[in-house]
DNA sequence: GCCAACGTTGGC
DNA sequence: GCCAACGTTGGC
């Protein structure tokens, strides 16, 4: 069982959006390392909902991986702003998951927080100009954050 | 195949 | 709102 940690800005797709819905396809990502991390996930596997884009950003809950290797119906799309013209049903370009809600943590991790516990190399999230949506975790930083924002103060 | 222009991401 | 980082596009 492996550790991701994935992106949405909270204004177009949130921790309790997936709380309501239970169950979304992660489409949209248009980036093609994201997408082979997205190919690499396997049903089981557990991902960070990071919130970017926002004040603070930061880890905000907990999902579990579906259904892997899904074919993002997006990209077929003529009205999507996900539509690629360039991938067909034949050939499609673009795969992703399919998530379920898992929790909402007690403590918000913020981005601040994440710079005091883990180095850049332990979280390549951290650098700079780093833009990846979808990136693995290691075991340790996975376990450290699911402490954290578990943790009673 | 190079690289300038352009678009997007996302922290600040 | 600014702008650094960086991926993509397209002319040559």
């Amino acid at each position: 069982m492996r550790y991701w940690l994935m992106k949405s800005e909270p204004g177009a797709y949130s921790i309790d959006d997936l709380a309501r819905d239970k169950r979304e396809v992660w489409d949209g990502v248009r980036n093609y390392q994201a997408r082979n991390y997205l190919r690499e996930m396997r049903a089981g596997d557990l991902a960070f909902f990071y919130h970017s884009n926002c004040k603070p950003p930061g880890v905000a809950g907990l999902l579990r991986i579906s259904k892997e290797n899904v074919v993002d119906p997006t990209q077929f799309d003529p009205e999507s702003r996900y539509f690629d013209p360039k991938s067909s049903r034949e050939k499609p370009r673009w795969q992703t998951v399919e998530v379920e809600f898992v929790e909402k943590f007690p403590n918000y991790i913020s981005l601040p927080q994440l710079r005091s516990l883990f180095s850049e190399e332990e979280l390549p999230l951290l650098k700079r100009g780093y833009r990846l949506s979808v990136l693995p975790l290691s075991d340790d930083v996975a376990k450290k954050l699911l402490a954290l924002a578990k943790k009673e103060e």
